[in-house]
RNA sequence: GCUGGAGUAGCUCAGUCGGUAGAGCAGCCGCCUCGUAAGCGGCAGGUCAGGGGUUCGAAUCCCCUCUCCAGCUCCA
């Protein structure tokens, strides 16, 4: 490093080129013959490098420092080609601001996924009309076809650019310098700035950046502001709020189109809107917010995900217990709750000079089902379960439907066992997770994350130490790739969060197992063991579903309100062709409710096409119309909600047909569908 | 909790300059008796989120509160 490079190989594949220092990676590429309009960036790695590093397209070979480079056009299509080029829109949408708001000081601007956001520290707060008049100047940045000119300067330099922009000095103050710049012997980071360039020569504005950015502003194919909101200076509510920018910027207008399609139908899969359409659930505001009525058809669903994990737990050595809602303030002393979970509790009630409190969890209340009486060793692992209903006092910004309500039931496990059982115990809840996810049409999890010790938190460090390391064994030795949320634990003890990606590709937090080393030291848990003396169990507490109010929102947006067979609240509905069948109707709704369906006859005075209509908007799965043809041969018309219709089906085997798709269902035997 | 946006019939929405509210769907009643995504006609339905103010007069302008949405923060 550091000698004088002649020339320089640059290399794509098996094809390779020389060129002269000063070339840059743009020509290079083009000799190449990679260089096409779409290319935004070039990811380039120096020999004897073991990572890519992203370059602009006008900077020279030379700065490489090796004698040898190879390079990979990054593209616009691709997620790092968008990245770029939404934070080169950020940064015009920064220069459109300034323009209009010259006193606006900047904070970030970063690309995110499906789009960028840049912070402002602007006098007032931003209006639907200002959004306009940024996009429309953005529109005339773009036109303008000013070249980003990347720059590299110094910490007094960066502070001497950016002296009237306070967020951009505190940020280069903030910065340490890099392994590139150790390695290279700087002792202070190298920061880049961005010059926008006009075609005259004049710049019209300069943004500290890491870069790299598109060549020029009108390589921009399309973009949209789409919202404002108010944003903490560094994520943090002790700092300063800044008014947010969001946008969405994609490689081609359809690109744009196709996204803005997909926020729009992402809105009417909202469980809000679906719960309402098909009377699942009804969240009147005399409740309150985050509370939620679920109606028959919504309980008939949420009937077969209680009756599915009673059974399912049952059957893995759980036993039930019922605990009450309430419980006096004492017990929340005593757990430890009051101190360290006081501002999500609702406030006390008194009654008859005691305090009482919401639960808002259960925890406490399977500690004292566990100290009912003296406990063996031999009872080990004991197995505490029940669906536990439980408050929390969520702040009002925060709550959002069933996703994140203040009343909602866990379907909540405490597991009592010895140091050399946690292992065995995390490994079945996390494969009782991967069943129920199957059963439910979310597939395999996704990810299994271990939350580590937090800053606030009881306990020792040795103990986090052993449950860390027993959940990760678990977790790898269940056969999934752990990652590492540091510092995301929570104040008890680390936690194995599951999680799943639902029908359209988002991911969802749902199940929750976590080691609890503070309430068997507050409630002086203790079992005698084969030596005669207490012994401190370990308590694993583990909530599959997560809430069965919130898993039930993820599958009503994933299902799109289309529910697999064994779920669906009315899983078939009869359809007389006209009166005179009404008879054999009656027999067809009979047989189906005989075997245990949930069956409904709709011979209301509408044409049959109605009928129809309103059996696959309400997402019936089987539709069985019936007229003189069946009556006659004692079949049925299947019309399923998916798939092709089907005459002359003998009733007796369609209702075994049915019977035995139920039960594959719960067993977690059938695939998801497609799409709805 | 903080920032912005919103709240009109069960749902989706119109309502101009301040002049006391309308449509479609759903509901109810009647006609039609029907072969696979909307047959026809009629009726009823509103404290314009709630409260206060300005005004001769407020869905419309101002203030407060509640609720919802998008974020921030937080989280199952």
């Amino acid at each position: 490093m550091g000698d004088a490079v002649t020339a320089v190989t640059v290399r794509l594949g098996d094809a390779a080129v020389e060129l002269a220092p000063d070339a840059s990676v743009r020509e290079a590429l083009g000799r190449l013959g990679a260089m096409r309009a779409d290319v935004v960036a070039v990811a380039v790695t120096p020999a004897g490098a073991d990572a890519a590093q992203e370059w602009d397209l006008d900077r020279p070979l030379v700065e490489a420092s090796a004698a040898a480079v190879d390079v990979a056009p990054i593209r616009a299509a691709t997620p790092e080609g968008r990245d770029i080029l939404r934070h080169s829109t950020a940064h015009v949408m920064a220069q459109a601001v300034t323009d209009l708001f010259p006193d606006a000081k900047w904070a970030i601007g970063p690309p995110v996924e499906d789009g960028f956001y840049y912070d402002f520290d602007v006098a007032r707060p931003f209006t639907p009309e200002d959004l306009a008049a940024i996009e429309a100047r953005m529109r005339e940045l773009l036109a303008a076809k000013q070249r980003f000119v990347r720059a590299e300067v110094t910490r007094d330099e960066a502070l001497a650019l950016f002296a009237d922009q306070p967020y951009k000095r505190e940020i280069v103050e903030r910065v340490e310098p890099s392994e590139v710049d150790v390695a290279a012997g700087r002792d202070e980071p190298t920061f880049t700035v961005y010059r926008n360039v006009a075609p005259d020569g004049t710049e019209a504005w300069v943004d500290l950046c890491r870069g790299p950015h598109l060549g020029s502003t009108d390589r921009i194919p399309a973009f949209r502001l789409m919202r404002t909101a108010g944003a903490y200076w560094r994520g943090r509510e002790d700092q300063p709020m800044l008014q947010r920018i969001y946008g969405t910027a994609w490689e081609s207008e359809e690109a744009l189109e196709a996204h803005l399609k997909m926020l729009e139908e992402a809105r009417a899969r909202d469980h809000r809107r679906l719960g309402r359409d098909l009377e699942l659930l009804h969240l009147p505001e005399e409740l309150g917010p985050g509370l939620a009525i679920f109606l028959p058809r919504g309980a008939h669903v949420r009937r077969a995900m209680e009756d599915w994990i009673r059974e399912e737990t049952l059957a893995r050595g759980y036993q039930p217990v019922y605990t009450p809602h309430v419980a006096k303030e004492d017990l929340w002393r005593i757990s430890g709750h009051l101190q360290n979970y006081a501002e999500l509790m609702f406030p006390a009630m008194e009654v008859e000079h005691a305090t009482y409190r919401l639960k808002p969890m259960n925890c406490p209340f399977h500690v004292l089902a566990f100290q009912a009486r003296t406990r063996s060793y031999r009872e080990l692992p004991l197995r505490i379960s029940e669906l536990g209903t439980v408050y929390r006092f969520e702040r009002s910004g925060v709550v959002n439907g069933l996703l994140r309500a203040r009343g909602f039931t866990q379907d909540d496990s405490h597991i009592f066992c010895t140091a050399d059982q946690v292992v065995d115990e995390v490994m079945g809840c996390i494969t009782f997770a991967r069943d129920l996810y199957r059963a439910f049409g979310l597939g395999d999890p996704s990810r299994v994350a271990v939350s580590t010790r937090p800053p606030d938190s009881l306990g020792s460090d040795e103990q986090w130490e052993v449950a860390e390391a027993a959940l990760v064994e678990a977790a790898t030795r269940s056969g999934f790739e752990v990652e590492i949320d540091a510092g995301e634990g929570a104040f008890y003890g680390p936690k194995i969060d599951v999680h799943a990606r639902d029908a359209i590709g988002r991911e969802w937090q749902l199940t929750t197992i976590q080691v609890d080393f503070n309430l068997p030291e507050r409630f002086d848990v203790a079992y005698v063991g084969e030596d005669g003396a207490r012994h401190r169990p370990f308590m694993v507490h583990r909530a599959l579903f997560g809430s069965i109010e919130r898993f039930f929102a993820v599958l009503l947006e994933s299902t799109n309100g289309a529910f697999p067979l064994w779920l669906a609240p009315e899983q078939v509905r009869v359809l007389p062709i006209s009166e005179d069948v009404l008879p054999y109707a009656e027999e067809v709704r009979g047989a189906c409710a005989a075997a245990g369906l949930r069956v409904e006859l709709d011979a209301a005075d509408d044409s049959l096409g109605a009928r129809v209509r309103r059996a696959q908007t309400e997402k019936v799965p089987v539709t069985l119309v019936v007229g003189g043809e069946e009556a006659a041969a004692r079949t049925v018309a299947v019309r399923p909600y998916r798939g092709e219709q089907r005459r002359g089906v003998p009733l007796d085997g369609l209702v075994a047909e049915l019977v035995a798709e139920i039960g594959a269902g719960r067993r977690g035997e059938i695939p998801p569908p497609a799409v709805d």
